[in-house]
DNA sequence: GTGCGGCCTGACGTCGCGTCAGGGTCAAGC
DNA sequence: GCTTGACCCTGACGCGACGTCAGGCCGCAC
């Protein structure tokens, strides 16, 4: 295989492979007599390798070192390429309840601290981690249009929202005064009505999750004050019918 | 706050807080007499939404001109950024996965090929090059070369894994060939042994991943194929066993 | 008042390529 | 055999997002 195949199979430019082949990262291992790069199957390996730590963070200058290091074999390349994924795999989950975390402040009208919102940036300091664009915004001016018009629907739903929220809450309130225990069919449909609630406006949301938001209004003290403030052991009787729900579902 | 403040609890360095200054992504709200940049709250809220941003890949212009839409409410940002980090958490799992099974691959002696090694990088077109491929170095070379490899670097680990792996499925045919049930207390002990030979030699493997590979035993037609060879109905044998042990685990 | 750490503004360096420019190569079709 | 257009080559410069000095000003403790 030549350049153009090569960086067609493995989703990089020409350039690219002109790159790593002047700094001795890949040489391809052959030649033709006008000079064209020839690409062998151990290339391709070798190529493959240097994409996954690449994209792991590392620099290209260690990611030679780490291939051409001869007392490290194939095997150790994977191991370590399986922690280093699966560390990030922990840190873009943890992203991800941040964020989940902060639309729910959000939707109750609380503050969280500024510590508490770089938490997550934090511990990131071992390694890079470059995250591909895979947005790409089209015409200028179609996009501004659009968002012009979202921004418009964003505010009329923005009160809907809100406002669905609100009535949930009072109707969670009101199965606790009449005495209906936290883990009754009439608590566990409310609570699955919140869970779809957030599916609608936010985000898919599927059960185990919602147990997990569950858990955060009993254990964040600030989501507790806000349930408490409708009603005194609100909070923990909402985080008891989203669990319960979301045992009943799986 | 002034930089070296917001820098420590950001995570990140002064440097960076005047290059942001300077082309104006983030400029503090305020200056003291001698110069000093002062950081405000509103100005951490900020930074806090340019790293978030960035760290999914967004050049520092565009991060620009989507914090400074008008038409952008913070809820906008927060939805967006739940979608892309989604999307990130999944590509991530697919490339464990995708090593996950490149390890199972070389303990079984099975070689994938190139365009699958590649497939987990990008959105590049697979029936474009897979025909030219197979052609040229089809499966013949390919295994040779593998086998190559495998055989540089045999180690006397290498050798031990193996045994205890073709030990394991030797046991299982018999098991299988004394007609014990898929989800005998037997079957399900050699697959828990099964999980704890991947712990001890390749990367920690919980039940619910081991689920996950037995599933790949049935559906992928190479490894169907290994354990095919062994003795026939094997491959659906060894994966109902291990999808039982894990139910038993969990 | 004298360190000493923190802050300032240039200004140049680095990494991993993108992007021409100027020119050879190759297989196809006429 | 000749043209054509896609593909390849080697410089060489540019760029984004900072890192890393250099030279000098604050601010507070001792």
């Amino acid at each position: 295989m030549n350049v153009g195949e090569v960086a067609a199979l493995a989703g990089v430019t020409v350039r690219t492979l002109h790159h790593y082949d002047r700094i001795g990262l890949l040489r391809p291992s052959g030649r033709t007599s006008a000079g064209y790069r020839r690409y062998a199957p151990a290339d391709l390996d070798r190529l493959h390798q240097v994409l996954l730590y690449r994209e792991l963070g590392f620099p290209l200058e260690e990611v030679a070192a780490l291939l051409d290091d001869p007392s490290a074999d194939p095997a150790e390349h994977l191991r370590r390429q399986h922690r280093l994924l699966r560390d990030r795999l922990e840190r873009t989950q943890a992203m991800v309840a941040a964020v989940e975390k902060e639309m729910e402040a959000r939707d109750m009208g609380i503050d969280l601290t500024p510590e508490e919102r770089f938490e997550v940036f934090g511990e990131h300091d071992p390694e890079r981690y470059e995250a591909e664009v895979r947005e790409r915004w089209g015409e200028t001016d179609a996009h501004a249009e659009s968002k012009r018009r979202t921004a418009a629907y964003a505010k009329e739903d923005w009160l809907r929202i809100k406002a669905e929220g609100e009535d949930l809450e009072a109707r969670f309130a009101a199965a606790l005064a009449d005495g209906a225990p936290a883990d009754s069919e009439r608590a566990m449909d409310l609570a699955e009505e919140h869970r779809q609630h957030i599916g609608r406006n936010f985000y898919d949301c599927p059960p185990e999750m919602h147990a997990g938001l569950g858990r955060m209004y009993v254990e964040d003290e600030r989501f507790t004050a806000h349930y408490e403030r409708i009603a005194p052991g609100l909070a923990r009787y909402v985080g008891t019918a989203v669990e319960a729900n979301a045992a009943r579902q799986g």
